[in-house]
DNA sequence: AACGGTATCAACCGCAGTGAC
DNA sequence: AGTCACTGCGGTTGATACCGT
């Protein structure tokens, strides 16, 4: 007997999300913040399934999410712990909060893999999805080294779920946390999970540490969308082929947050992928979802850098637990004799929202 | 400009894990 | 203990944007 599927495949829409259906699953979650999905769908009028849903947010609109270009560090960070991980995109992800697990995995299997394997013909290094097939002369060193890296990250993973399970003591003790740490007046910000922010290092000096409120990426996401939205159908966003369900929520959204229509500013490339948003735009959105802070110098750097803006406070964040179940079978073939130097070259270069999984010596003040 | 191949990524599918009953 | 509902995860697909000819 196999399991009933999670909908009813009639009448359930799929494929692509619309701005429409986005705004109104968010504005849903946003009034009764994210879990239950099995009656969004209910709740909405959306015609999709609660997975669609559950899935939407999760990959795209929820908070804290950034999108674009990845960058080296990024890079480095998902091969390194590729290598270390397998291809666990989610506890991967959980080292890269700003990313989703789609996101990495998509990434690895469109640029990295043949990054990889552009390095590894170059070197002479056997890697097949990214472990390398067949250990080399050199391995013997690097056994050491990945026992001892495979150690720090044992301990970091220990380090983080000590941070996650004793998050609500230390809220506001580190001065690395991130500044809007709890509001218990919105559902985005529950005082739940805080990622280790302890092992979060400072951001680059290109940040510009917006201090926007809660929902500041995903106004960013939402605004987006809705610049195509309004480019498509630039006099009808008023319009709704979607059910009085729908209506209500477009209504609630439209009049509550009072959407200012002229203040969208200039649509943007949907090639563009890195993120940005004018200020005109973001300003909009601020005032959209109601955020604290309008400083249009910062808004303006959405999507680059969010060194301040609170990156999680989404209710569905949860760390995982499993880092400190590292598979250690990939050890003795572990590949990256090439990549070692590569992947730490610039061990020291400043992270972008990333966890630290620097070696133990570097650690150590953890214990 | 048109066409075909390739790259990208959002979304889907199906299975596994978990907790409630 | 078994069943069910729900969620999380990783692999895969499909639409479409991009690029070279």
């Amino acid at each position: 007997m196999g399991r009933p599927p999670c909908c009813d495949k009639v009448g359930v829409k799929k494929g692509p999300w619309t701005p429409e259906e986005d705004i109104i699953l968010v504005s849903y979650i946003q009034e009764h913040g994210p879990g239950n999905w099995r009656a969004v769908p209910t709740n909405t009028g959306l015609l999709r399934c609660s997975k669609s849903c559950r899935l939407r947010w999760t990959n795209y609109l929820r908070p804290g999410i950034r999108r674009g270009n990845f960058s080296e560090q990024e890079e480095k960070m998902i091969i390194h712990l590729q290598a270390l991980l397998g291809n666990r995109w989610a506890a991967i992800a959980s080292y890269l909060p700003q990313r989703t697990d789609n996101d990495i995995k998509n990434y690895w299997n469109t640029h990295l893999k043949k990054k990889l394997r552009k390095i590894q013909s170059g070197g002479g290094d056997e890697i097949v999805g990214g472990q390398k097939s067949q250990p080399n002369q050199e391995t013997s060193f690097c056994k050491g080294q990945w026992e001892r890296r495979l150690q720090t990250d044992i301990h970091t993973a220990k380090q983080a779920l000590c941070e996650a399970l004793s998050v609500d003591n230390n809220l506001g003790n580190n001065p690395t946390r991130l500044v809007a740490q709890s509001d218990s007046s919105n559902p985005f910000c529950p005082n739940s999970f805080s990622p280790p922010a302890t092992l979060l290092t400072q951001t680059t000096a290109t940040s510009s540490s917006s201090s926007s409120g809660v929902y500041a990426s995903s106004t960013e996401n939402i605004s987006k969308l809705l610049q195509n939205w309004m480019k498509k159908t630039p006099s009808s966003a008023a319009k709704s082929e979607l059910s009085d369900h729908n209506d209500r929520f477009r209504f609630s959204i439209t009049n509550k947050l009072q959407l200012p229509k002229q203040e969208f500013g200039p649509t943007r490339s949907s090639s563009s992928s890195d993120g940005s948003l004018s200020a005109t735009t973001t300003g909009a959105f601020d005032s959209i979802f109601r955020m604290h802070n309008s400083d249009d110098e910062n808004n303006a750097n959405f999507g680059q850098d969010h060194q301040s803006t609170s990156l999680f406070h989404d209710a569905d964040y949860k760390p995982d637990m499993e880092h400190g179940q590292f598979q250690l079978q990939q050890q003795d073939e572990m590949p990256l004799t090439l990549l070692e130097k590569w992947l730490f070259d610039d061990v020291n270069a400043p992270s972008q929202g990333l966890m630290d999984i620097s070696p133990l010596e570097e650690s150590s003040e953890f214990f």
